[in-house]
DNA sequence: ATTGACCTTCCAGTAACTGGAAGGCTTATA
DNA sequence: TATAAGCCTTCCAGTTACTGGAAGGTCAAT
């Protein structure tokens, strides 16, 4: 099929598909009018990569993930290794973002957030010093 | 002062302060023999910028600061806007990390990761459609 | 005079696409 | 048969926020 095709079976952007094909991920036949040609085979693939990227594996992840998918004799622990080692990457990002959001909130509190220059969290990023200029 | 001791005294890389001057967000003078030459006000702003990157504001949202903080006729309501707007899309971070992390979890949970190919993970990557070549 | 530490510019690469231009192919319609 | 719409192609450039490295200039100390 076309790449358009594929593009809907895939719920992915022909754009990406292609640049998929670049970075040799999912690599399809040609067609004699040199169109893409996709074998249902290659859309699975395709389909694995948008659900892996969605689970936030990068794209080198998925390059790992679906040759595990390909070799029949993977064992089923490597796989279950990177997907621990993304949940706790995962854990990582979240209390970073948590602790992002506390500051921020706490500055926020502060702020009136009125018409008047006088802003804590201005203040706060300027390090209390002087204003500039 | 020179760029080594600007990177010092705001906690960012040379590289990225020659940066930030590129893409004309802190723009020291220069010195005759070339050199950049950070005045206090300079250092202040890098720190400034240092500290807002490290709250996750992007390098758009530092400048609109930076412009907030040098005018003195801002209103806190408009450094207070761009923090709510900054919490909320934290948040919204937070809630996608924490169901792809649930996500993966369970489908760690339901895999045995031991030395035999069956997994569940894989299978769910795959959408449960027979496996690729 | 020469080392070493600092500084300069410029080029290229990162991750994962995305947008756009210029042009070829296919299919349907007038 | 002409042509228009809607696909498809390649290639180039831009995005974000840096980072690395090469080639070479400057400065301070020995």
């Amino acid at each position: 099929m076309n790449i358009g095709e594929a593009a809907l079976q895939s719920n992915l952007p022909a754009k990406t598909i292609r640049y998929y094909e670049d970075i040799e991920l999912v690599t399809p036949e040609r067609s004699a009018n040199g169109y893409r040609n996709y074998s249902e085979n290659d859309v699975h693939r395709l389909r694995f990569v948008q659900r892996a990227r969605s689970l936030g594996f990068s794209i080198d992840e998925c390059r790992s993930l679906l040759s595990l998918y390909r070799d029949s004799n993977r064992a089923s622990a490597d796989v279950k290794a990177l997907a621990m080692s993304k949940i706790e990457e995962i854990d990582r990002k979240i209390t970073e973002l948590g602790s992002l959001r506390r500051t921020l909130a706490a500055l926020a509190d502060k702020c009136h957030g009125d018409d008047k220059p006088d802003c804590p969290i201005i203040d706060d990023l300027a390090g209390m010093h002087d204003p500039v200029q």
